[in-house]
DNA sequence: GCGGTTCACTGAACCGTTTCAGTGAACCGC
DNA sequence: GCGGTTCACTGAAACGGTTCAGTGAACCGC
């Protein structure tokens, strides 16, 4: 096996500058040293080319200067434009992310979340796919751990940004009411195995509420699985669509345009979300959105008050839905 | 500093079963010892809930299981695309992916390429913002990297997936001047400092060939500043784009639906990658296509390859682009 | 000038694995 | 029954840092 390239290490450091390995490590971040020495380590460390091995400062400490991002399923175009606004947002803040895609799988889900852990990041941010789940709690403990969407059952997390499902529901389905229809297909995100996310049982109490005809089918974030489910759901008969995510009413509109239907006049479709894409379809898709801006900022500021070992805060944020009207319900 | 929980090491494993903690690192790979003896500490570490650590593993025998994943700029949506479904593709390979966003800074792309080698990466596949970096060079030794897009000048890879851009280009500048379109705004996208990219360089070879009168303009993946980028332009006199990403092209429908301008009866707008929304938009956006589907297979089998340790093939792939005639040049 | 601090630094243990170089025992052919 | 392999396993040294518990010197007030 070829040597995968020499590097210098901290010990070679400290015979260069005759000091102790411990005294260079102190050195290097800038603690309990002289101001002379640090200047001695750092022009020695740059003489020679070295750089601290995270692996091995990961293992001695513990700690990686690392944020975890755990995606409940990176086929949502709202999701991947979430991923990457963290990810520029904790780089920001000398963080980097790793982004992880659970799939919309729950299983896979906690493999990834252990894995993260097991991976020392500092700290979580986790979009959970199935917020029920048991596993969450043990994972709490001692691992800073933000949740984006539902909050976590049951688990001492450092702080959520969860949205007011309820009330968007309502907006949403009030819209389409409004507007003269009562009888809905709902189509909510495909999941491996299908706890009922928060967001689905109030879809059934509003609806009840509201006396409207609901049908709920499950359809993936992928446009052209999307379509194809949305295309079967047509046939049926429906022509009015509440999707739970931006990216599925995108295939809504790819299903009414191979056939041939008018949106808004033949289909109707409400979207959930507002990914910048929505906007610019014609007609813009009408969705209901979370300012995905503010929750940004929101849960950087929240994992990092709790990876800074800071008081864990527990922020719990709650975003306000807002109906972005754009014409594609009647 | 409360213990993030105590787990059990290979250690207990080892007193629990009578044997040395080298032995248990064996048997839990499976490697020279009895079938028997695999078997019984299968069973003690299932009992301990031990796990290795995947730290104390990478420090010692130098690899991860993951392949990182260096994305130019995550802003854009195609590479969204990309970076999932090649995350998606190494999953089913058992690998799990490391998704980073150099947000076309080479400077940054720099730096996260030292940090994903340094985190003991089995491979790196890269989508370079600069493939003439001199660094690439020194990151190739000792770590297969597989590039995309253009290939890494005088660096030994592991193997590259180029795009014909000369072929890209032509196709495109051909397609505007058939249409009757001589003075043609280009929309590359932004870099923080600007290496040429090989494909910017065919644009003005091919015009020059063509008789087309080109302006170059730099501008960001991102929907809201791509669209200030496309009205200046707009306002400039421009009514035909050519945009080196689809990303950037929808800017330049916002700008002009804004303007009232129609597609493509006043503006004439080309793009290059083809993304899935790109055909939803109306009129469908003329584009470049790419088929991402055989470059993630591509790259994905040949960072298979050369991270199982095997013969580095350094294979060459060249994707075709192909014309994707949808409306949107008049 | 003496006890008590503070300061700058050291030695050694430690983090949890892997891997190298053995080591005995069993087995082989002859 | 003897040299040579193979087999299953062990002990100890990595891997490259961090951190804990000192240690001696300088400095302090009184």
């Amino acid at each position: 096996m070829p040597q995968p390239r020499k590097r210098a290490t901290i010990r070679e450091v400290a015979k260069a500058t005759g000091l102790s390995p411990a005294a260079v490590s102190y050195a290097l971040r800038g603690m309990q040293v002289s101001e002379e020495t640090i200047e001695r380590v750092r022009r020695a460390a740059e003489e020679l080319g070295y750089e601290a091995d995270p692996i091995a400062r990961a293992l001695a400490s513990g700690r990686t200067g690392t944020v975890g991002l755990l995606c409940g399923s990176l086929e949502d175009l709202w999701q991947q434009a979430l991923a990457v606004r963290i990810g520029r947002a904790l780089k920001d803040n000398d963080r980097y992310a790793l982004i992880l895609d659970a799939a919309g799988d729950p299983a896979r889900e906690r493999i990834l979340a252990r894995q993260l852990r097991d991976q020392r990041v500092d700290a979580l941010i986790v979009q959970p796919v199935d917020p029920a789940a048991a596993f969450w709690a043990g994972l709490c403990e001692g691992l800073p751990v933000v949740a984006i969407g539902d909050a976590l059952a049951g688990a001492r997390t450092a702080g959520e940004v969860v949205f007011d499902n309820r009330a968007g529901v309502t907006l949403a389905l009030e819209h389409l009411r409004d507007r003269g229809h009562r009888r809905v297909a709902v189509l909510t995100p495909t999941r491996a195995s299908t706890p009922d996310r928060p967001a689905d049982v109030h879809v059934l109490a509003e609806a009840g509420r509201l006396g409207m005809d609901i049908e709920v089918v499950t359809a993936p974030h992928a446009l052209a699985a999307a379509t194809e489910v949305a295309d079967t759901v047509l046939s049926a008969g429906h022509r009015a669509f509440f999707c739970f995510a931006d990216s599925i009413a995108y295939g809504v509109y790819a299903a009414a345009t191979e056939r041939g239907l008018a949106i808004p006049g033949e289909v109707a479709v409400m979207g959930y979300d507002d990914h910048p894409m929505s906007g610019l379809l014609s007609p813009g898709l009408t969705t209901v959105d979370w300012d995905i801006g503010g929750i940004v900022r929101a849960a950087v500021r929240l994992v990092m008050g709790a990876a800074d070992g800071g008081t864990p805060h527990h922020g719990r944020i709650v975003q306000a839905p807002q109906l972005r009207e754009r014409g594609s319900v009647g």
